[in-house]
Formats: structure tokens, C-alpha cells, sequence
RNA sequence: GCCCACGUAGCUCAGUCGGUAGAGCGCAUCCUUGGUAAGGAUGAGGUCGGCGGUUCAAAUCCGCCCGUGGGCUCCA
């Protein structure tokens, strides 16, 4: 035993001094046979370390149990340990490859299983695992030697592991754990015994490639949840339930918002109510165009290939664009992104510094043949409209352009009551086109611009496109995908390709900067994470149905007519509800659509020409004059109201 | 494109062992004129995703294709 001590700090303040090499579990035995029994990890300075590892530096020392939130993640990582034991008990010829590095909503393990696991096998695995847990296996931690490991995974005929574990860097240590007769290769940390796993539900079966390359073989990939209690579980069932009444393909349903049709896979059908949503997202952006300094312009939809063999996209591209004949022997592509055309725009004359920057924005449609496996609803569609523009530029205003467009991306997420994004500068790949000093410069631009809006960003090193460095601004979906919505591109292929220059002050020819940006992205994805976000109650700028107006009877309808005139008439949009149904019938009809006003007239209104309000997530209505609703409304519109 | 699952009325779903289909909602008509989340009656709607096979007989079993979903890969 060390004579060296070490001092840690728990989080009720106290200090403990122990000898260097303790393990974090004889901390908790320390502090009580409670902790101890119920601890599943330990957090040094916010780091997971094993309960088992010895701690050889002091800091501040917290014991996550099987109550803390954060449990659930060493809990689904111990799971996984133990569904591959089982897998391994049912086919004892599986080679087990890696399982997830972030446990915070799932476990999962890739195995290479000699024969096709069905759902029911799923339940033979849940069993196994059921007796694996209940005889509460001890985790066993355990140091060695890169050759150690090797000789035990290649005597236990493990190929797929004795790569993997080529990847450790030499001088790394190398860890196992093991419960009962199964041994991982593992950083862990895991719980005490598989008794502390709760609760676990296997829950995807799907293919995965070795090593993420789809030329390798496709491995088994079984996903599953775990969780300390069946309580947890249980909410994380309710939680999965509420994700799927968010789902933007079911609110296209019910709300009468789109459809889609097997004789198009991919893209939408707006019906009437959909439509509306996406003509006032558009014209809410074109607004902010005349506010920003942006024009907008609309290129063809067609194109020879000759100009995406300009571009590069024919080359790097090509599977993703459709392809057609055109009458000689010419080919055709539908255009797959705006930059080509807005680069024959530039170049169609002269262009003095004086233009610049020149922004064209287009919201054309835009088609990608994208794999059938890859289409997901409006999230992920072959055709689509970006709210897209292209800034062409002196190379010093790239800057200012830069924290300008962060500027607008501000003002629109917060007028769409956007908040939960995720910033991501993404850097130079191993494959681009130009100078490394150019990227760099570029790239280092992008940094200081994020950093000066003020945005809590995270770099992505070599997620760049190939032309391109980027910021990108990702939001999630119901059930947790991250999408990229907005972006912004510092190109730096196109201008060369096409030759583009403009004349600048000193009389000379410059080549331009250009930027590719979208805030919204695809507008087809925007609704879908929208819809999702809002669970289909659109502020009321956006509804595209904004009240409803109901007589509460025959009598009532002419005057109903009368209201409903003087708020279309004020460009407000309203229906009036005049079936032959009850008022209730009507009213829940009304909020099943999720339509912000209902209006009810009946004799009192009638009478004295008001209206009775009822706002929806409001309780109990109110009786006002129907100008001084028409006001009130028109007043929540401009401001756009996030309700 | 690859792996797995699914596809029955406009929507959500039932349909046992193979014997040519059901419910609720919605829709239509009629009755009802009803004051803030479902009034009543009647009725119409289906080549059971498509094509082939096995069988006396297929929504049901098998094969292929298409579509959708969960992943992989890719990406706005």
C-alpha cells in the first residue's frame, strides 16, 4: 500500500484524505455500507471513473447510485455487457463487436451471429438476460498487456475484437471486465453486479457495417434500454408514446396538412392547410430578404449536365441527381442544389465591386435522388425547397456577411420560438478542393464569427463538404434525431470552377467570395421539426387556419357570415363552422385541429355585436366586440405572438 | 443501396387452425336548432400493396417486386 495520500472532495463539502491507489468503492464503503451497496460509478472532477479503478490523483469525488439520473447510463452500459453474454450462451459461436459510446438513451452491441436473429429470438435473449441478472454477477475489472488481450480473444476466436483492439494506442491501458464467464474489452465503468440492472427492454434489431463502411460485411446490430427500476422504464415507454402523437407524419394526417403517394416516394403533397404553413414560412422569410439585402430570383429547373461537370457535382454527385435524355444526345439533370445557377447569374456579365455583396435567394424546388433507405417522411426528401441564397463578395466583407447572416438566424429562431439548436463548425475532410492555407483561413473566420454571435458551438474536425468549410444549426426531432436546419458554407471551389471576377476600386480583376446559406433549410424538413416542436400548435402567425366561427345556431349564421367578413376582409384566416352539429360537437372539432380562435355567436352576440373568445391552452372566454377582436388578433399576428 | 419489421375501408385497428372480411372514428342522407371537447337513425366505402406460386380453397403459407417504418450508410 501506498504511503502516498491523496485528497478528495465529496459533494457535501467534506474532505477525505486516503492513500493513493484507493478504488472509489472503499470511498463508499467509507462513507457507508449504504452508499457502497447502492453505488453503480464514480465521478472524479465530472470524469466516470470505475468503481473499481484505483483513484491515483485526488479531486472532487462524487459516487453516482442506482437513485441519481445519471445511472441509467452505466446501467445501459453494464446491460450491454449482459445481453452479449446471453447472445453468447445462445450461440456460442458469435463474435461480439462493439457496443455504443454514448449510453444516455439506448445500449447496443454489433455481432457477427452465424445464424438471422428474428424478434422471437429477441425474447430468448430477454430470458437469458433475466437469468443472467437475477444471479447477480459480480463485474470484475481487470488490467493487461495489449499481448494479454490479444491471446485471450484470439484463443476465444474472436478476429472481429483482436482488430478492434489494434486500435487502442500503444501505452493506453488496456481493461476487461467480466461477469461470471463472459470477459469485454471494456473502459467501462460498469455496475457492481448485474443485480443493479433493473429493468430492460431489447427494442431494434438491424444491420449495421463493420467498421461503418459499407463495402465491409453487415454485422447484427441489437439495441435495447435498461434502466435502474421498472418505474423508469415504464415512463420511458409513456416517453416513446408521446414522441409518436408528435410525429409530423401522423400531424400531416390529422391536421390536413400533407400526404404522401407510393408513386412518389420521397415527395409531399401539400394539401390546402399545408400549403398555407409553408407560403407564410416563405413569406415570412421574404420579409427579412427586404430587411437583410437580398434578392430573390428564380433559375430553371433543368439543366444539361455540362453544368454540374462545371461545378464538380457531376462527379461527386451524380448518383444522388436525376438524369434524364434530352433530345440529342444530350443530358439532363434536375437540378439538385441552386449554386450553379446562381454562378451563371454572377458571371452573366461584368460585375463591378460596386455590387457587391450580391445576395440571390431562391426557394425553387430542388430534387435528390436520395437512397430509398434513407427517406424518412418530410425530414428526408427527394424533393424540396430550401429558403437557399448565395452571397458573392468582396473576400473582406466575407466577414461581415458572416456575423450578418448570424444576425438574421438569430432573429428568425427566436421569432419561431426556437431556442434548443445545436451549433457545429465543421472543418476540412480528407477530401476537398483548394489550398490547405485558403481552408484554413476560412475555417479560423468561421470560429471567430461563432464566437463573436455568441454561440455555444461545438467543432466537428473533417465533417466539412468537400467544397466547403460550415457552421451548421442542427435541432432535434420527437424522438431525438438530430437534423441540420440552417447553415452557412464558405465555398471554396465554385468561384474558381466558373471563372467568376468582378472589377474591384483599384480597376482590377478579383475573384469573388462566395457563401452558400439557408436558415430554415429545407422547408419540407423545417415543417417536420416544427410540427414536432410545436406538437402541431403553430403560433398563430403560422395556423393556417387561425379561428373558427361558430353560430351556435341557423339563426345565428348570417351574423356569423358578418364576422367572418370583417376578419377575412382584415386578411385574418377564418372558417366559419356551420354543420348541422352541436356546438360541443363543433367546438372539440375545433381543438382537435388545433385552431388558435374559436368564436361563438349566438343571440347575446348577436344582439350586442360581439363575439365570445375562446383561445386555445386558455381557460374560459370572453366576450368582445368584433372589431376589438379583429384588433386584438391583427395585433397578435404583426408582433407574432408565440403562444 | 444494405439489415430487420410492417402493409386489411379515408384514418386507427380486429380478423383463431387456410373456408373469398369486421369495429370505432370519419363521410353521405334524414331526424334533431343544439351555448364551449363527441345528440340520434340509416347508408355508402375493400381485387385484403402488386405480381406469381402451393392448395379443392389464400387476407392467412411460399417467392419476387413496390411502399412505409426502425437502424446502417449518406445528407438540407
Amino acid at each position: 500500500m501506498s504511503t502516498v495520500e491523496i485528497e478528495l472532495e465529496l459533494p457535501d463539502g467534506t474532505r477525505m484524505r486516503v492513500p493513493e491507489g484507493t478504488t472509489s468503492l472503499e470511498v463508499a464503503e467509507r462513507i457507508g455500507p449504504g452508499l457502497a451497496r447502492q453505488a453503480v460509478a464514480g465521478q472524479l472532477d465530472g470524469a466516470w471513473v470505475d468503481l473499481r479503478a484505483p483513484l491515483w490523483r485526488g479531486g472532487a469525488l462524487r459516487l453516482i447510485t442506482t437513485r441519481d439520473p445519471e445511472a441509467g447510463q452505466v446501467i445501459r452500459h453494464s446491460a450491454e455487457h449482459v445481453m452479449a453474454d446471453a447472445v453468447k450462451r445462445l450461440w456460442p459461436e458469435t463474435q461480439i463487436d462493439v457496443g455504443r459510446t454514448d449510453h444516455s438513451e439506448k445500449f447496443q452491441y454489433d455481432f457477427d451471429i452465424p445464424v438471422r436473429i428474428t424478434p422471437q429470438d429477441l425474447e430468448a435473449i430477454e430470458a437469458e438476460m433475466r437469468r443472467i441478472v437475477e444471479q447477480g454477477e459480480l463485474f470484475v475489472r481487470e488490467v493487461v498487456s495489449a499481448d494479454e488481450a490479444r491471446r485471450l480473444f484470439e484463443s476465444k476466436g474472436e478476429p472481429l475484437k483482436v482488430s478492434r483492439l489494434g486500435d487502442i494506442p500503444a501505452g493506453e491501458e488496456i481493461t476487461l471486465f467480466r461477469h461470471g464467464s463472459f470477459v469485454d474489452l471494456c473502459r467501462g465503468p460498469h455496475v457492481q453486479n448485474t443485480a443493479q440492472i433493473g429493468a430492460f427492454k431489447l427494442t431494434e434489431l438491424a444491420g449495421s457495417y463493420w467498421r461503418a463502411d459499407e463495402s465491409n460485411q453487415m454485422l447484427q446490430r441489437i439495441s435495447g434500454v435498461a434502466f435502474a427500476s421498472e418505474k423508469e422504464l415504464a415512463a420511458y415507454h409513456k416517453r416513446i408514446e408521446e414522441a409518436q402523437r408528435r410525429d409530423h407524419r401522423r400531424l400531416g394526417v390529422e391536421l390536413d396538412l400533407f400526404q404522401f403517394h407510393e408513386w412518389s416516394p420521397g415527395s409531399v403533397f401539400y394539401l390546402p392547410k399545408g400549403f398555407a404553413l409553408h407560403q407564410r414560412l416563405v413569406d415570412y422569410v421574404r420579409g427579412l430578404y427586404r430587411k437583410y439585402g437580398y434578392q430573390e430570383v428564380m433559375c430553371p429547373q433543368i439543366f444539361s449536365t455540362e453544368l454540374f461537370k462545371v461545378s464538380g457535382h457531376y462527379e461527386l454527385f451524380k448518383d444522388d441527381m436525376f438524369l434524364m435524355r434530352g433530345d440529342e444526345r444530350e443530358e439532363i439533370a434536375l437540378k439538385p442544389m441552386n449554386c450553379p445557377a446562381h454562378a451563371l447569374i454572377f458571371r452573366s456579365r461584368k460585375r463591378s465591386y460596386r455590387e457587391l455583396p450580391m445576395r440571390l435567394a431562391e426557394f425553387t424546388q430542388l430534387h435528390r435522388n436520395e437512397r430509398s433507405g434513407t427517406l424518412l417522411g418530410l425530414t428526408r426528401a427527394r424533393s424540396f425547397s430550401q429558403d437557399d441564397a448565395h452571397i458573392f463578395c468582396e473576400p473582406d466583407q466575407v466577414q461581415s456577411e458572416i456575423d450578418r447572416f448570424f444576425e438574421m438566424t438569430r432573429e428568425i429562431y427566436r421569432d419561431l420560438g426556437l431556442s434548443a439548436l445545436e451549433v457545429y463548425v465543421s472543418t476540412r475532410g480528407s477530401e476537398f478542393i483548394g489550398e490547405p492555407a485558403d481552408w484554413e483561413r476560412a475555417e479560423r473566420l468561421l470560429f471567430e464569427s461563432v464566437e463573436r454571435a455568441g454561440f455555444d458551438y461545438r467543432h466537428k474536425p473533417g465533417e466539412a463538404a468537400f467544397y466547403a468549410p460550415k457552421v451548421e444549426f442542427d435541432f432535434h426531432d420527437a424522438l431525438g434525431r438530430a437534423w441540420t436546419l440552417g447553415t452557412i458554407q464558405i465555398d471554396m471551389a465554385m468561384p474558381g470552377r466558373f471563372g467568376l471576377r468582378y472589377v474591384g476600386a483599384d480597376g482590377q480583376e478579383h475573384e469573388p467570395a462566395m457563401l452558400h446559406r439557408a436558415i430554415l433549410g429545407s422547408l419540407e424538413r423545417f415543417i417536420a421539426i416544427y410540427l414536432e416542436h410545436t406538437a402541431g400548435d403553430l403560433p398563430l402567425w403560422l395556423a393556417p387556419q387561425q379561428v373558427s366561427v361558430l353560430p351556435v345556431t341557423e339563426r345565428h349564421e348570417e351574423f356569423g357570415r358578418k364576422v367572418l367578413d370583417v376578419l377575412q376582409v382584415a386578411g385574418v384566416r377564418a372558417e366559419l363552422d356551420n354543420r348541422n352539429e352541436k356546438l360541443g360537437y363543433r367546438v372539440r372539432g375545433a381543438e382537435t385541429q388545433k385552431i388558435p380562435y374559436i368564436l361563438v355567436v349566438g343571440d347575446r352576440e348577436q344582439s350586442d355585436g360581439t363575439v365570445s373568445v375562446r383561445r386555445r391552452h386558455r381557460k374560459g372566454q370572453q366576450m368582445v366586440g368584433v372589431d376589438e377582436f379583429r384588433r386584438q388578433i391583427e395585433e397578435e399576428i404583426m408582433t407574432r405572438g408565440i403562444s
